[in-house]
RNA sequence: GGCGCUGUAGCCAAGCGGUAAGGCAGAGGUCUGCAAAACCUCCACCACCGGUUCAAAUCCGGUCAGCGCCUCCA
């Protein structure tokens, strides 16, 4: 469906993390969402956990956009590596792979960004409007740090640039928390250049030998951690833009230093904040320095990606996942249900004919609506995938008797619209090469018509040999009232 | 220590004042040469103890258990 400015969209609720409540989203421009995702560091293979926050929020755009709106979408890649910790002999991240791996850093970024891609790809995750790279925005960085000085919310210290946290009352605003209450210089020692210890860099000055460094007022440095986030979403989207999501590991202090920095130089910023929860493992959150995490890649190896997406969507995005070997069975069974369920409505649909299917198509409807009815709350899409079940169990019922074609189109469009476009669940393309499906097609006729003579003459244990040589292969053989079938 | 979250059937997971969605697994049945698929039926005293209320998984207080952030993390 679309809609013009004129039109009128159905009133969408969704969890504020700044107002911790559920609150009516209003455009700030009629008819368009500009969001920004705080995107990833590439300097190591994803892992599950980043998939959860990617098919999140790619989710919510698809859902706007299936709305009608126009959805900007911007998602960062992060190029630069952030320090390891906050005193001045950590190692950035991306200079320690580089050295690791014997790759000029900017190959190191090149090799993993890719890879992201790739991985977010075959997820069906829509690629972002704008994918701006920190490397490309030093001058934009540079000059917000300006703009904050200029105000008095910045001060400079030894070729290096930090955020005046005593001078920015909000400063603790999105995470509650206040400033008092934090723990003071016990994980490190108060820096002789900072004037607190909560003080976080916009710009560090570069060390001899530090590969990654730019010309800046200061000296030849590097931009801090959460600055770019700021500069290139105000770029992109303009002041008080729509949506801000991220993890919820990213909300202290990475979020809250966006907010700092944005709102203290005089830019209204993000008006809503999501945030997702983490994915655990055997309860444990899945994470890098904790090394319990599986990488996208090999997970592909040895499971479907469509599958994964189907576990993700499963659980809230404001949930906890649990991601284990029984969780990911439940999802293969379930998805399989509902996707072959879509593959025998296109099948049946190929030679249907006109019939009085009002009593069908007034079941879809009814999923149909229970399905947006939980989208519109806060993005449900627990409760949307019960009503693709739901929809699928009064499917294969009438599957089961005769469906006339109004009613195999009703469905079909309720899975394509709901399942696929939103959910992004059924990715087109799947199945390898045309003319090998044909000849496939053929052979398995064949093979079909030869066991169905087995049949008549109650040669069972010939048909029943050819079932499972089939089976073998990944080819299931099931035998129905109109004859025999066959399935990968 | 500060801030915050969670505890729902064997597993995954919604619901967040009106008497427990959905999926997987399991049991019985229909159909079938058998099987598979599909359909029908069954399968929860919502961690524990108090309190508020006509009514609580849902609100309040307490207890126990687990987790997250406060350091890079999605």
């Amino acid at each position: 469906m679309t809609h013009t400015d004129s039109q009128t969209f159905p009133d969408i609720y969704i969890h504020d993390t700044l107002q911790r409540r559920k609150v009516k989203f209003e455009a700030t421009s009629a008819g368009r969402v500009g969001m920004y995702l705080c995107g990833p560091t590439v300097y190591s293979d994803a892992h599950v956990g980043h998939a959860k926050k990617e098919v999140a929020f790619d989710v919510i755009r698809r859902y706007f956009m299936h709305l009608g709106y126009m959805v900007r979408y911007v998602s960062n890649i992060t190029d630069v590596g952030h320090l390891q910790n906050d005193s001045d002999d950590g190692e950035d991240k991306m200079l320690a792979r580089a050295r690791l791996e014997q790759l000029q850093p900017m190959e190191v970024a090149e090799k993993y960004f890719w890879s992201f891609m790739d991985d977010m790809g075959r997820l069906n995750v829509l690629r972002p409007s704008i994918q701006p790279r920190a490397t490309g925005h030093i001058g934009e960085q540079i000059a917000l740090i300006q703009e904050l000085i200029a105000r008095g919310h910045a001060y400079e210290s030894a070729g290096s640039v930090y955020f005046d946290v005593r001078s920015w009352p909000n400063y603790g605003a999105l995470s509650g928390r206040k400033l008092d209450d934090q723990e003071e210089g016990t994980r490190e020692e108060v820096r002789g250049d900072k004037r607190d210890a909560r003080d976080f860099a916009l710009w560090k000055n570069a060390e001899p030998g530090h590969i990654m460094r730019w010309d800046s007022p200061w000296g030849q440095g590097f931009p801090g951690w959460h600055i770019e986030c700021s500069a290139m979403s105000l770029k992109y989207l303009g002041e008080g833009f729509d949506i801000h999501g991220g993890g919820l590991d990213l909300e202290f202090p990475h979020h809250e230093a966006e907010i700092a920095q944005a709102e203290a130089a005089g830019h209204p910023f993000a008006r809503y904040w999501m945030h997702n929860n983490m994915l655990t493992i055997g309860g444990e959150k899945m994470s890098k320095s904790k090394g319990n995490f599986t990488t996208l890649s090999d997970l592909y190896k040895r499971l479907d990606p469509m599958v994964v997406r189907f576990l993700l969507v499963s659980s809230h995005y404001r949930s906890i996942t649990e991601f284990s070997d029984d969780a990911f069975v439940s999802a293969q069974n379930g998805y399989k249900r509902l996707s072959e369920a879509l593959n025998e409505v296109e099948r049946r649909l190929k030679d249907a004919q006109e019939g009085d299917d009002s009593a069908l198509i007034a079941k879809v409807e009814t999923h149909r609506a229970a399905f947006e009815k939980a989208m519109q709350d806060d993005f449900n899409t627990p409760e949307a995938v019960a009503a693709l079940f739901g929809l699928t169990r009064d499917v294969n019922a009438a599957l089961a008797g005769q469906v006339g074609r109004a009613g195999l189109e009703a469905a079909l469009s309720a899975y394509r619209e709901l399942g696929g476009e939103v959910l992004g669940l059924f990715a087109e393309g799947q199945t390898q090469g045309e003319d090998d499906s044909q000849r496939l097609d053929t052979l398995l006729e064949l093979v079909l018509q030869a066991r169905q003579n087995y049949r008549r003459n109650k040669q069972y244990a010939e048909s029943d040999a050819l079932r499972d040589r089939l089976a073998a292969v990944g080819l299931t053989i099931e035998d129905t009232k109109d004859g025999a079938r066959w399935k990968r």
